[in-house]
DNA sequence: TAAACAAATCATAATATGATGATATGTTAA
DNA sequence: TTAACATATCATCATATTATGATTTGTTTA
């Protein structure tokens, strides 16, 4: 099997993981998978700051990974496909394999030293 | 339902998707999806120059998603685990949808203006 | 052991990314 | 229309990430 992917392909490939690839975006995702939430009840949720979600939930949008629907004067977010919930649980699933070495990764977010 | 991670596995989690959340990465995963390669293969099926092939195969691989063994003078790679393709083929189905958004996504590599 | 090739590492510079505080926009209800 | 609350945007700074060229390490074969 060999497939072959142009630039732009990979590009956009690549942009839609790292949707998934910051600590951050990920707690949104997971606050999401009980359903819909407020962008007020996702900074509770979340600890993080407004502003700081809200640029979080607008390059989660613009990546097409979650919805917003405005109802009064709250917005409303949610996982914009049952498959992004399935990406998660996959990721989950090659984690909690021990052959798996991200336990063992300092490239990112650890104290090397 | 209700999910609650702590800080250390949202970061855990959001490392392993960073291995995918990068182009170079990505076309490295995507070669290894034919069986094994060396990494001088690897190279001249990236394009990429064989410093930074390297830089992101220790990045795969301290990640647990590619795995190497020497063989001679040759070091082959090759992905650690099914589910490494299982995440690829899910990230396909996910953008072949017209409903993900990540086409407009404008937020990394593309050009503003 | 020396040459030739394969692969990894290192220091550095350029760039991308993320967090913050301040501010602006939008919505409801008094 | 004003106050109060919800959300988005902006400019800026600190930091993380990436690519490169030079160098080093490792392996085989002569």
């Amino acid at each position: 099997m060999q497939i072959v992917i142009n630039v732009e392909g990979v590009q956009l490939r690549s942009k839609l993981f790292r949707g998934f690839g910051d600590p951050n975006r990920l707690s949104i995702l997971y606050s999401l998978l009980g359903g819909p939430l407020t962008v007020t009840e996702i900074v509770s949720a979340t600890g993080m700051s407004q502003s700081n979600t809200s640029n979080h939930l607008r390059c989660l949008r613009e990546c097409g990974l979650v919805a917003a629907e405005q109802q009064g004067k709250y917005v409303y977010y949610s996982l914009s496909d049952d498959r992004v919930g399935d990406l998660l649980a996959l990721g989950e699933s090659l984690l909690s394999d021990a052959a798996c070495g991200v336990y063992q990764c300092t490239r990112y977010y650890a104290s090397e030293e």
